[in-house]
DNA sequence: ACTGCTATTGTTAGCGCTAACAACGCGGCT
DNA sequence: AGCCGCGTTGTTAGCGCTAACAATAGCAGT
């Protein structure tokens, strides 16, 4: 019997002939079939392992109809917030067996989201995720089939599908109101840009918590998470002398902040408290090291890739609704306010 | 005729039976074959619009034995550095039609690494990007079939394989030339971990600039990357009296050191000048703004998948050593020494 | 001994596509 | 007229796997 040893990859027949039984075998013990006798097993097990046999994984998708491979589409990675989601998806969706397959977006447009869609459609992913941190991205959403199962990410209201995102609400009400409990009589918040939904959901939960304590609302200053766009407004909170605490939507824009306080000589926190947003691993030695709110990003990939295969399992798709964790994380840049 | 249409997505004889041709014309009109009549194409390409039929690219893969799915093995995509190099490499990829799967690593030990191959192996990836930076990923890679093609991004010397790096020794001379030019008898070394080769490279690049200009080479501090351990090596630093000039392996632990520069009392760069490696986004606004070096990170992924679709369609793995630029970025951080 | 069941294994038919080959029609040539 | 060659289209056979069904053996119950 010739051997034919030529450079070929074992398929599941050479793996059978091996074994002596027929591949169908093969595949019921690769696949945890029960009815398969202890003996039989062995035996397949020892031929593929002999051989270094690996399932082909294209035949399979094309025989089950699933692919195992998830989407992700993803903006500006580079960020670190996104990049964290992204890596906390990677993470869970490989423990689970599951491909990711991602399209990061320069821009989010509904041309380059429905793109991105397009690709990863094409490519028959079995389930999608997409964070979408912008109006933008969750309209683009609405092209897609309603039974194609999908987890929105930071997707604010995104009608009908699933949404895993952090709990905002929660993490700017807490910087809020630590900065009142420290006696500010109120407190400038320093936004995002108003169409990403995290910036518009931080600045409603400071709003809504000065309401609460009975504090004055000051107007808001918007930037666009920028060191830049923070460094600009502190520029202008600087030739303010009624301001005592600021909350910045997020941690690089809190360090634009200091540094125009650094320039004009104002001190932080003896005259001004700053607090962001994000704990970036910077932000502990920013000067002075920075108040901040952490979020659990790792969580928030586990949740999205729990609901999303809870969606693949059940047939349905969910509108669940998932929240995770963030708190606030105390450091030397707020403090009381100067005893004038 | 009974049309079922019922929610199943068309294939190929739908499209084909819609336009009046055998299904294999079809797919001589989608692979963009020569020797299809233009009417006929123009038929077959109205039926695929009528129907939205898009083709399955798993039956593809698996009739071809390609799946046009190239794998990326990243480690801790929080950081700046790798984030911005996957990003660049996804773009040149989807732009190129391929689909990239990712797996990324906590931690790089042999293993893991390993593990990571495995299951991007299971995929039946085309190709491969390791994005390895350490000792350790290369050395993984040796189990790696040496037809396999595979570009390795920062693997300083991975024998038998293709690479491309940043010009870490132009950025390193750069800062260290740029310092010694500005007055400074020599310049202090903050390093990264011994085991990563960016580390090494920049260190090395360091000495050799120093010995060239005849100046005297200083002891090396060495760090991990984090912020943390620039602020140690800052404190360090600051019990020194004969020190002008540091130059920090990455602009995380620059911030460190200013940071315990800031508390000491020392001025920068009045006292002492500080150079950094890598720009990100945060080091313009650093107090004072950083002198570092940027690096092209789009021009490493456009570079990486340009080498591996090379590959790819020759069919021989190369063994090309491409860089990519790095140049210095003069801030407010690096000034002459004082004048004492 | 015969029936009926269960546990185990084999056989067959696709999944949706591409590659290789076969077939066909048509004009120009001898 | 008959033949060749070319451009165009159809037919057939897989790619490597799983699902559905068929077949077999072994055993208990009557």
């Amino acid at each position: 019997m010739a051997r034919e040893r030529i450079r070929r990859a074992p398929v599941m027949a050479d793996v059978a002939q091996r074994a002596g039984v027929s591949h169908q075998t093969v595949s019921r013990v690769l696949n945890g079939h029960l009815n398969v006798r202890e003996s039989t097993r062995a035996k397949v097990l020892a031929a593929i392992d002999e051989l270094s046999y690996r399932r082909n994984s294209t035949a399979r998708a094309l025989a089950t109809r699933r692919t195992r491979v998830l989407g992700v589409i993803a903006f500006d990675t580079t960020l670190y917030g996104p990049a964290s989601t992204l890596f906390g998806i990677e993470q869970a969706a490989r423990a689970a067996g599951y491909f990711v397959s991602i399209a990061s977006l320069k821009a989010i447009t509904e041309r380059s989201v429905g793109q991105a869609l397009d690709h990863l459609a094409e490519q028959s992913v079995d389930g999608l995720i997409v964070i979408a941190p912008q109006r933008a991205a969750v309209a683009a959403l609405a092209s897609l089939p309603a039974e194609q199962p999908v987890v929105v990410v930071e997707g604010g209201e995104a009608p009908g599908r699933a949404v895993v995102c952090v709990d905002q609400q929660a993490g700017a009400s807490a910087v809020t109101r630590h900065l009142l409990e420290l006696g500010h009589e109120t407190v400038v918040h320093v936004a995002g840009p108003p169409d990403w939904l995290e910036a518009q959901a931080r600045q409603a939960a400071w709003q809504a918590t000065l309401v609460e304590a009975g504090a004055p609302v000051p107007p808001v200053l918007t930037g666009d998470w920028s060191p830049r766009s923070g460094y600009l407004a502190g520029q202008q909170l600087a030739t303010r002398d009624d301001v005592t605490a600021v909350f910045v939507a997020n941690d690089q824009m809190a360090l634009g902040l200091l540094r125009a306080f650094q320039e004009a000589g104002i001190e932080v926190p003896g005259r001004i408290s700053v607090a962001g947003f994000d704990d970036i691993p910077e932000a502990a030695y920013f000067y002075p090291p920075l108040t901040t709110v952490r979020q659990d990003f790792a969580e928030v990939g586990r949740r999205s890739i729990a609901l999303l295969l809870d969606q693949l399992a059940t047939g349905e798709p969910t509108t669940d609704r998932v929240v995770a964790p963030a708190h606030l994380v105390v450091r030397a840049s707020t403090a009381a306010p100067p005893t004038s």
